[in-house]
RNA sequence: GGAGAGAUGCCAGAGUGGUUGAAUGGGGCGGUCUCGAAAACCGUUGAGCGCGCAAGCGUUCCGAGGGUUCGAAUCCCUCUCUCUCCGCCA
């Protein structure tokens, strides 16, 4: 959520970031609307400091006997202005929250411009994106062929979208969570086991909702959501609280399924692992002094490009352009990684820094000493990393001639020393 | 699923219509004492919003939302959450 007293004081930047993002926001509509509160709640403040004076008055006059009828009615009077200047302040409240919600963050001024993927630029590239030889198979061919990958098994227990790992490929996926956990609290994160089911609330706090509902696996009896992400939970531990700033920055590691429900991008990468309902995936949040949050950003994408560095994939940095990021972010990398097979970089990681715009929603607030004026800390998140496309990216990378797979070394200690899958 | 209890400041815990933003204790911070520390003693210690250059002033907040009243932490209604016991269950 961006901050109320911005738009009040700062229309014009606001309206530069949206349109710099290209969203249709009704802020002249906002502006209206926090103008006629602002003015309603001025004048019933001032009602109430009378009503206040005088019931303390009317208190005294009736210890003492005197006759307060006169006092009463007047009184009576003002409380019902006040009941209606109230009652209308909070339906603007109402309708300010709501818009508000649905208001994205404001991209960062080191955000490239531009208004969709197009625009983005790559930041950093480290490996050649070359097909180790001609050839290749598509990872969904090679992971039949090797036994280790089942789509038809996923597709009969669940549906399209779904997939099912056997043998090594299982014993693959485990070894990458327990990897990629490894050299994150290594970096410094706690490591944490987190609910992969969450309330109304936290999917709120972290701006999955209200605008995404229908992205979200919901369970309508109890009113849970399946989580998209690990931030959701994770960024969440810490709603509605103050951290300390002698405690910051605070680093989790956490994995968890992900649970998507991709409405809307039908038909678009139908095939093998590249879009899926069901994925594991690390995830890295951190909580952070606003002073330091972008070059927390930076550290960030070197954390998670350590495992793609571990995994022996060519990669690429991409900072996203202020069209294409993503609604609660203020500036956002991605991580690619090359799949020679479909010949494709595919995005395993996201790093981004949503400035105060999810504490605010979340209200995860900075304890500040005297004359600070940060009322909220940042928060980053970043995957380290999703599992299915960077399988993917292994299957073709790490192909053979001879219709095998090479496990990289920094991975065998995870399967049990093995140096081919299958 | 059934029965009961509770929700007050950083924590514990008083408070049942009129200077209660809130007793008391603990903790934190500052000080006295001390070579230093502990103990003891003294002082201090919530947040949001509005106005203001500031000092400050005003207003709101005792789980949430409504109601009664001139006036509510205190009375009434609804909801949520937590805990305990029983049942069921991995």
């Amino acid at each position: 959520m961006i901050d109320r007293r911005l738009i009040r004081d700062e229309p014009d930047r606001v309206r530069a970031g949206l349109a710099r993002r290209h969203a249709a926001v009704d802020i002249e509509g906002l502006i209206a609307l926090d103008h006629e509160h602002l003015k309603n709640l001025q004048l019933s403040e001032k009602l109430k400091h009378e009503r206040n004076v005088a019931s303390e008055e009317i208190g005294k006059r009736k210890a003492q006997g005197e006759d307060i009828a006169p006092l009463h009615a007047a009184m009576k009077e003002t409380s019902a202005t006040i009941k209606t200047l109230e009652a209308r302040n909070k339906e603007i409240e109402e309708q300010l929250d709501a818009l508000l919600l649905t208001v994205p963050n404001l991209p960062h001024a080191t955000t490239p411009d531009g208004a969709d993927s197009a625009a983005n630029v790559v930041v950093r590239s480290v490996g050649a994106a070359k097909k180790p030889f001609d050839d290749v198979l598509p990872h969904w061919e090679i992971g039949e062929k090797l036994g280790i990958l089942d789509l038809e098994g996923g597709r009969r227990v669940s549906g399209r979208g779904f997939i099912v790992f056997r043998g090594d490929g299982a014993l693959l996926c485990r070894a990458l969570i327990q990897l990629m956990l490894d050299v994150h609290i290594a970096q410094g994160y706690d490591e944490v086991a987190v609910p992969f089911l969450v309330h109304r609330a936290s999917m709120t706090g972290t701006g999955q909702l209200p605008k995404f509902e229908e992205d979200m696996y919901q369970v309508p009896a109890d009113e849970l959501f399946l989580i998209p992400t690990a931030e959701v939970p994770i960024t969440n531990l810490h709603r509605e609280s103050v951290l300390e700033k002698e405690k910051l920055p605070i680093k989790y590691v956490g994995y968890t399924p992900c649970f998507r429900r991709e409405a809307g991008s039908h038909g678009a990468d139908t095939r093998g692992l590249l879009r899926v309902h069901q994925f594991d995936k690390v995830e890295m949040v951190k909580f952070v002094h606003p002073d330091s949050s972008y070059d927390e950003l930076e550290t960030l994408v070197n954390d998670a490009t350590a495992v793609i560095e571990a995994l022996e994939l060519p990669y690429r940095v991409v900072a996203l352009s202020s069209g294409d990021l993503g609604f609660a972010a203020a500036k956002c990398y991605d991580l690619e990684t090359y799949a020679p097979g479909v010949d494709k970089w595919l995005e395993v990681s996201s790093c981004s820094n949503f400035e105060d715009f999810q504490a605010r929603r979340a209200e995860i607030r900075l304890k500040k000493s005297e004359g600070e004026k940060h009322k909220f800390v940042h928060t980053l998140n970043g995957s380290g990393l999703a599992l299915p496309r960077v399988v993917a990216s292994i299957l073709e990378v790490h192909q053979t001639p001879t219709g095998r797979v090479r496990i990289p070394p920094g991975l065998r200690p995870y399967m049990r020393g093995k140096e081919y899958l299958g």
